[in-house]
RNA sequence: CGGGGCGUAGCGCAGCUUGGUAGCGCACUCGCUUGGGGUGCGAGUGGUCGCCUGUUCAAAUCAGGUCGCCCCGACCA
């Protein structure tokens, strides 16, 4: 492909609206433009890399058995009322009437089309277990779309959904799909780890999440590098580091207008690790004690795991509710409901003593409160491993996929059914498996650039590699050029030739920037000698060889 | 949805406080020049200052409203 003939407006400025490297890259090389809020236009660049990411993509899949179909992207109210989701699901659901006036909604995910074609066609455990796919555009009204292309209100995304007679069979197709997730990033070049994600209120459920370390993403998982455990920190389980072991006796201690544990901390020059934090929480059930370690932060999730969704007290609560004003409240003699940290249980702490402007010394769980044992605190960097007891690494990464268990939570409502060997009629138990080509892209850019601009990994750049003739009004160059583009070409490498009438520093600036990982080099001085430059974008080097050796050249650096 | 910021030429920005006929850089067009890291010189094109209403002799500038975009948070089958 010639430069000259395609489109691609790179821009010199950086877009005020982009804040993440991945964004203001694919705006700056003109891969991408932005329509409106969390909708994108992909442009040729930005398009062929999606093409190389899909196609990766349905290899994979393929090579699992899995069959490609196409699912409307307008649906009917019914289905999605059938398994209760038009009605959990909020705003983020887009949803129109058709000219009759029935409710419909577009796509946000296809669970229930896809339970819905199962319903209508499966009938005996002769025709599972099935794995039906789709690489197709799903629509959310995101809240707030953000960072480019990585969370928009229109993306395309892989669903796949398999289809099994129960739950070993299910665990095998799950462990297919972990396993083809696992060569598709590899192959996409992304660095990448499976952790254990939240499975949601629905209980029984597993599910794991695929995340690409990014500082550009939106979640965090906890890490650990002696045994491997890895999950999302709204779920991770750690161990803070111990306390050195006290003897204290009970003893109130009077601490006037210290409210805050690092106000008491730094009064009672204690580090906040010896304090016990009391967080009154109110349910739709009454009242909850949240107790966390003073230097640990209380986890909504994981407490809503346990006691529902909830809010914060306000301060006349708490003083209505326990009788002293926030600040000086502890768990010691409380009726309520109370919920403590598994870091609590052993050890002797400084909490409120229920009483104003005093804490108590001496605290012990089991003897001076009793309570409801679970990890609801925040897994931090430096935490231990609850398995092995080595040290937790936290990173902020990019979510790129994820895989379900779903069981029958829609096979059920649905009446996806089949009958069994003994001719029992039997719900189908269900996964579902997602993957984002465009966070891939963007992950891979978030984690290959450099100041001058996108590193794209061999297999999903836009071009295996660019030529760039210097001065193209120099025959000599511009012979050289031609026929390295079309030996390239002729052996079945993508090539963009940069043909156009620009001053070599232009060139080489838009070949930084647009981030192809081989630059091949054919400048007036070196051609006088006979020689071209081959140059690799990520680390700058360049090899000078002859022009007939340039091709062969090229490829056996490829597969090094 | 709560908090913050921003809308002036294709892009990046100044001008707004203190109202008085809209400016800079880049890009773009033409000519010459240059030709291995965004050449140099010259001449040009391009803007209802997001939109509406109000105040005023006069509004990019002041006031009210509205729309859009970005960031933080909440939310996220």
């Amino acid at each position: 492909m010639r430069f000259s003939n395609m489109f691609i407006p790179t821009l010199r400025d950086v877009p005020a609206d982009a804040e993440s490297v991945s964004h203001i890259l694919m705006l700056r090389a003109g891969y991408v433009r932005q329509l409106a809020s969390g909708l994108y236009i992909y442009l040729p660049l930005g398009w062929r890399v999606m093409n190389r990411i899909n196609k990766i993509i349905r290899e994979e899949m393929d090579a699992i058995g899995a069959q490609e179909v196409s699912m409307p992207v307008l649906h009917p109210a019914e289905i999605w009322q059938q398994t209760g989701r038009w009605d959990a699901i909020g705003d983020e659901m887009f949803r129109l009437k058709d000219r009759g006036g029935r409710d419909m909604c577009l796509g946000m995910t296809h669970e229930e089309i896809m339970t819905w074609l199962a319903s209508k066609e499966i009938r005996s455990y002769r025709d599972l277990p099935q794995i039906w796919y789709q690489i197709q555009t799903k629509l959310r009204d995101e809240a707030r779309p953000k960072s480019g292309i990585l969370r928009t209100r229109e993306f395309i995304m892989k669903d796949s959904y398999s289809f099994d007679v129960s739950e070993e069979a299910l665990e095998t197709n799950y462990q297919l799909h972990a396993d083809a997730y696992h060569r598709i990033y590899e192959r996409c070049g992304l660095r990448f780890f499976m952790v254990e994600s939240d499975p949601g209120m629905m209980g029984g459920a597993v599910s794991h999440e695929f995340m690409a370390p990014s500082p550009a993403g939106e979640d965090e998982v906890a890490i650990c590098k002696g045994c491997g455990y890895s999950a999302n920190v709204e779920l991770a389980l750690s161990a803070p580091s111990k306390n050195n072991p006290v003897d204290w006796q009970t003893e109130e201690v009077h601490t006037p207008e210290k409210r805050t544990v690092q106000e008491v901390s730094n009064f009672l020059k204690l580090p906040p690790s010896y304090f016990l934090k009391s967080i009154l929480l109110i349910t739709d059930s009454g009242p909850v004690l949240a107790l966390v370690r003073g230097d640990q932060e209380l986890h909504e999730k994981k407490l809503a795991r346990v006691i529902g969704s909830h809010r914060p007290a306000q301060k006349v609560e708490v003083k209505g509710i326990l009788g002293v004003e926030a600040g000086f409240i502890g768990p010691m003699g409380q009726k309520i409901r109370t919920i403590a940290d598994e870091s609590l249980r052993d050890g002797v702490y400084v909490s409120g003593a229920n009483k104003p402007h005093y804490h108590m010394k001496g605290i012990r769980a089991g003897r001076d409160f009793q309570a409801e044992w679970h990890d609801i605190h925040v897994a931090k960097e430096g935490d231990f491993c609850v398995k092995c007891g080595q040290s937790l690494h936290v990173e902020r990464v990019i979510e790129i996929g994820n895989i379900f268990k779903l069981g029958t939570k829609y096979s059920m409502p649905l009446k996806a059914v089949f009958l069994d060997e003994s001719g029992q009629e039997r719900p189908i138990v269900m996964g579902s498996y997602g993957i984002g080509p465009a966070r891939i892209a963007a992950a891979a850019i978030e984690q290959n650039n450099d100041k001058d601009g996108m590193i794209w990994p061999d297999s999903i750049s836009p071009f295996d590699v660019e030529i760039l003739p210097l001065n193209i009004k120099d025959p000599k160059t511009m012979q050289a050029a031609d026929t390295i583009y079309k030996d390239l070409t002729d052996k079945g490498f993508e090539v963009l030739m940069d043909d156009r009438d620009e001053r070599a520093g232009v060139k080489f600036k838009d070949a930084d920037l647009l981030g192809i990982p081989i630059q091949i080099i054919i400048g007036e001085k070196n051609l006088k000698e006979g020689l071209i430059e081959i140059k690799k974008r990520r680390t700058k080097e360049a090899v000078r060889v002859k022009v007939e050796e340039a091709v062969e050249t090229y490829i056996a650096g490829r597969n090094k």
